[in-house]
Order: C-alpha cells, then structure tokens, then sequence
DNA sequence: CCTACCGATCGGTAGG
DNA sequence: CCTACCGATCGGTAGG
C-alpha cells in the first residue's frame, strides 16, 4: 500500500507522450528518460523471469503466479507493464530473434568468406545464447502463441532461415564451404544450437566460450571444404586412447 | 450404452492373470491374446494420440478431452487403459526410449567401425522418428513429470548419451573418427536429431529416408578422420553455383 | 502495488 | 463407453 504511488504518480506528473521531441531534453528528459527507462528495466525482467520460466516448465506449464512470485511481487502488479500471458510469450521470442539477428548482421560484415561468416554468426548467438545474461526461450512453446503472432515468428524466422542458408551457398560459391544441401544443413545446425540450453549448465565444468568454441569447431569441420588446414597432423588419429583423452583435457582447460 | 460391455464382460469371463502360463494356450489362449492385444492396441493408439498431441501444444497445453476427441471418443474412457495424464506422458517417453535404444543395438551390432556403427544407429533411429508410423514425443516435456518418472528418464538418457559417447570413443580408438570432445560431439548430434521434428513435414518435398541420409552424411563429414573418401573430387568445389544447385537437385530427386 | 474475486477450463470420478 | 458433475487452478479485473 505505501509503495504503489511510485509509479503512477511519475506519469500523472510527465504526461510525455504529447510533448515534441528533443526540447527540454537536458533536465525534463532525463527525469522522463529515466522514469521511462525504470518502466522498461521492469518490463525487461518480467520477460527474463518468464522466459526463464518457459524454459523449464513451458508455456502452459507457467501461470503469471509463477512469474510473479519469481520476481518478488504479486501477479496484478505484473499487468501494469504487459498486457496479458500472450504478450508476454510474444515478446520473449521477440527478444531472441532480435538477438539472432543481431549476431548474424555482425557475421555478414565481419567474415571475409561464407564459412567465416557462418562461424563468426554461430559463434556470437551461442556465446549470448548460454553466457551469463541469461538464457531467453528457444524452444518450442511456439503453437502456444496467437495466430497472428505466431505468423510474425514464422516469417521472421524463415528470413533468419534464408540467410543463414545464404551464407552456406555464398561459402559453396567462395570455395570455403562444401558442396551440401543447403537448406538442411542449416536445420541442423539450428538443431545443434537450440539444443544447447537443454544441456548446458551454468557454473559447469564448461565456459560459454568453451561450448561456443567445440560447437564451432564441429559444425566447421562438417562444412569446410578444406578440413585438412583446422585438423593440424592427420596421423595423429592413430595414437593411443589415453593420448587423445589428454589432448581433450588440455583443450577443457582453455 | 450398447457397446459399454465389450470390454468388462470379456474381462469377466477370463480372469487369466490367475492361470498357469502356457497350458491350453491353443483355444483359450488365442482369445485371450486377442483380447489382451486388442487393450493393448487401444493403449498404443491412446499414446500416439497423445504424443502428436503433446508435440504439438505440449504437456499443459493438451487435454485429455483434446487425446480424446482425437480418437473419436470422449474422456472418461481412456481412463479403461490408462492411469491417469502423467502416465501417458510418461509411457509417451518410454516408447522413444525404447525406439532409441534398439537403433543403438543394432548399430552396435551391425557395425564394423565406431563411425559406422554411430551411423547405422543414427540413420535407422531418424527413419524411424521421421517415418511415416508418427513421430513420438522428442521434445522437451521433461518437466512435466512426476519426480520419479522424471529420475527414470533421465536415468536412462544418460545411459543412452554414455553409449553413444562410446562409440564415438571407439571410433577414436580405431581411427575412424577424429579426435574431439566426444561430449560435446554427441550433444551437438542430439541436437541435430531431435530437431529433426520441428521442421520435418510429412508428405513434403523430402522423404524420410532422404533426410536420414543427408543428415548422416553431415554427421559423418563433422567427425570423420578420413573426408576425403566420401567427398570425391575437391576441385568441384570451385564449380559455378548453378552447377552445385543441378548436382543437389539431382541428389534431392533420390 | 495489494486484496479479493469472477468465470472458465481441466483432471479425474460416480454411476450407470 | 457415456452423461453429469466435483474440486482445483488459473488468467484477468475491480477497487482501492
């Protein structure tokens, strides 16, 4: 009771939406722009505390009790900044397609070929995917969605899709990838990268970097159209058990 | 009302969990069989129900009404053969289970090599989950089961993971596969498997055996220490892209 | 931001 | 195998 004035009393006091932007700014903006940005910061961890929630129990599996409790307080209050259950589960997808395309952009302009491309993308969205800021929805819980948000993923993802698989062909065309069908190997890279969060731990005896580093290394090796240069010395395939299982200690180690 | 006897009254007239196996089996038995069969068939196909079901809307996300009016028939009857939902889930993870473990078998039996072993194992358990019998539940519904349905499970998932790290390790002894962190490599292949049914779409452009093909290729081209001998030629790599496209298509009309 | 509450859905059972 | 129903849970809102 003596804390819910916070809140409403800010936006009877700046009613902003009306105001130009730009003007003021110096001192009216940074009241606003803070105030506003408090709403945001609490909006942003409802999502983390739901997708978190979506993640182990699902979608159907969560009630925004669940939610609530979670983050310290009771569900009405949650409905002050989302809108219903949906919204919520709308806008956590939201935020890993906005990420993965993040990544992507960074890979189409940092890589100097389509396999380089392919690894930097790969490399930036599982290092975000499982570091430390938390790790968002991936999963499944997409038929939970509303038609037409589930329409907007769907058609997002499928652009996420077809990039992805420009690179693969753009790496055939370069000579860096091998020749493959396209279209699958992408599914099973995504395979590989989604399925992570269901096995990684965090506080494990593996990095972020680490993981994100073999899953790398391992897909590479199943496109790179020259294998040999990543692999070092061929003969070494042939030494005992124990030497190899020393090399892998001393790659954990990394 | 007219059928409600079909079931009970059988059960009546043979209470056969008290007799002596194997005496009388020629009459007496062959009609309990096909009474006994015919339960456990609408068991099987309660499970199936159920499992698109729960691949589809997931655990919480599907009703038993929704299981029922799958199969034509309302509630209250499914509970004649089953004990309740978290048993159906939980008998849903067991046939997968079960599927895995007999693909492993046979690989392990068939092979000659760790890689060739791993590849029969993988190539006859995606025909089948992709196949046109259904696919079962794969997914992540884990946590929708009661703590010891839960314990069992994992118990042997981890069973299955520790035997297909050994044939990963085998074919590190033997030469057939490169050296790698057989963990993570095994994880990366789970991934790539169990994705299979998020984007796999029967009756489409790819039959099952297709796709269990190509995957296992691409399976096997990321661990193989020898390449070069199901790539062919190198220098096809530098080809134009129209080229590779007609070479692709033509492995697509397989 | 909380207490209190409503309407709907759903798992499971009674009884036939 | 069906009709009818109970008890509990849950999304969302009223009102302060």
């Amino acid at each position: 009771m003596q804390h819910r004035q916070t809140i409403s009393k800010a936006e009877k006091v700046s009613p902003n939406s009306t105001k130009g932007a730009g003007r003021l700014v110096a001192t009216w903006g940074s009241a606003l722009q803070s105030q506003e940005e408090k709403n945001r910061l609490k909006r942003n961890s409802i999502l983390h505390a739901a997708a978190q929630c979506f993640n182990s129990s699902g979608f159907h599996g969560t009630s925004m009790d669940d939610i609530a409790e979670r983050l310290g307080v009771t569900k009405p209050a949650l409905y002050r900044y989302v809108k219903n259950k949906h919204e919520v589960l709308d806008a956590c997808f939201g935020l890993v397609m906005d990420m993965s395309f993040r990544h992507l952009e960074e890979g189409e302009r940092k890589g100097r070929s389509g396999l380089e491309k392919l690894r930097l993308t790969i490399h930036g969205y599982l290092a975000e995917l499982i570091g430390e800021f938390g790790h968002p929805v991936v999963i499944l819980e997409e038929g939970a969605l509303l038609p037409d948000q589930l329409c907007r993923l769907i058609s997002r993802r499928d652009q996420l899709e077809r990039r992805y698989r420009a690179l693969v062909e753009e790496g055939m065309r370069d000579g860096s990838i091998i020749p493959c069908n396209a279209k699958l190997a992408v599914f099973a890279l995504f395979g590989a990268m989604n399925w992570v969060p269901k096995w990684y731990r965090q506080g494990g005896e593996w990095s972020a970097e680490f993981v994100a580093d073999q899953l790398v290394q391992l897909i590479t090796r199943a496109l790179d159209a020259h294998p040999e240069s990543i692999r070092g010395d061929e003969e070494v395939v042939s030494v005992t058990c124990e030497s190899h299982l020393n090399r892998l200690e001393a790659n954990n180690a990394y």
